[in-house]
DNA sequence: AAAAAGACCAACCGCCTTCTC
DNA sequence: AGAGAAGGCGGTTGGTCTTTT
């Protein structure tokens, strides 16, 4: 059994130059993890969490300064019609960017009431079509893919139940596909930040003829 | 010029999952 | 197998800056 942390408070608070300073030479030195040991190597008086959240969300090399460009709020929206408050999955898209920033875009820009309804339209309209369309890859095209497939992934799940036609079981097996890494190797573009960045599979139909993202970008670039 | 409202963002909190012993 | 620690995530808060009235 490990011994428990000690019983010390934590420095809260916002972080001083010197403290992002200790931080940085601990995991220069040690590599990220071990969070809770910064305290003890760093004589950093803060918790392992808060640590870990300054390094993640502020020190961390690579990560991106300044406002969101078009495309990676493009990706934002699509990924959250089709995701949801998935933070962290939406910000494994977007290198540079992290969960944190990414939500606290989404609620100041994308929660206010003008893009509300378009977004709702979006999330109905996706859905829609990728209930529908992930039955057409079923039923007309199991030979297309490989033992990554729709299909394979969900015989091979072989979860009692999941054959229950119901379209809130449809969408979870769906959002399951895409959340799985497999799936993603499969049918994600190298590049998430191209122009493509949808599992071709579920989304090639309705790219096309979906004259409501068109409106909606014309709407936010306004 | 000053107060109010809105926007932005860093950081904390609590819960859940994973890991370790 | 199970308890506790650690890590990770999403929700929320509160402080600061900017814009509006």
């Amino acid at each position: 059994m490990r011994l428990r942390g000690s019983k010390n408070e934590w420095r809260k608070g916002p972080w001083t130059h010197e403290e992002d300073k200790l931080l940085t030479e601990y995991v220069n030195l040690h590599g990220e993890g071990n969070w809770s040991s910064v305290s003890r190597f760093s004589g950093l008086n803060r918790s392992g969490k808060s640590s870990r959240l300054r390094w993640v969300n502020y020190l961390k090399p690579g990560l991106k300064k300044g406002p969101l460009t078009p495309q990676e709020e493009g990706i934002i929206m699509e990924l959250h019609a089709v995701l949801g408050n998935k933070w962290s999955t939406i910000a494994s898209y977007l290198p540079g960017r992290t969960d944190n920033e990414i939500k606290n875009y989404w609620r100041t820009h994308f929660k206010k009431k003008d893009y509300k309804s378009s977004h709702n339209k979006i999330v109905e309209n996706r859905r829609a079509k990728m209930l529908s369309n992930h039955q057409t890859v079923q039923d007309k095209q199991p030979e297309e893919y490989d033992t990554k497939s729709i299909s394979s992934h969900a015989e091979a799940k072989n979860e009692p139940g999941n054959t229950t036609e119901t379209p809130e079981n449809k969408m979870q097996e769906i959002m399951d596909l895409i959340q799985n890494p497999n799936f993603e190797d499969q049918f994600y573009t190298p590049s998430m930040c191209q122009e493509t960045y949808f599992p071709s599979s579920i989304w090639q139909e309705t790219a096309g003829d979906d004259s409501l993202w068109v409106s909606l970008w014309d709407q936010l670039d306004a």
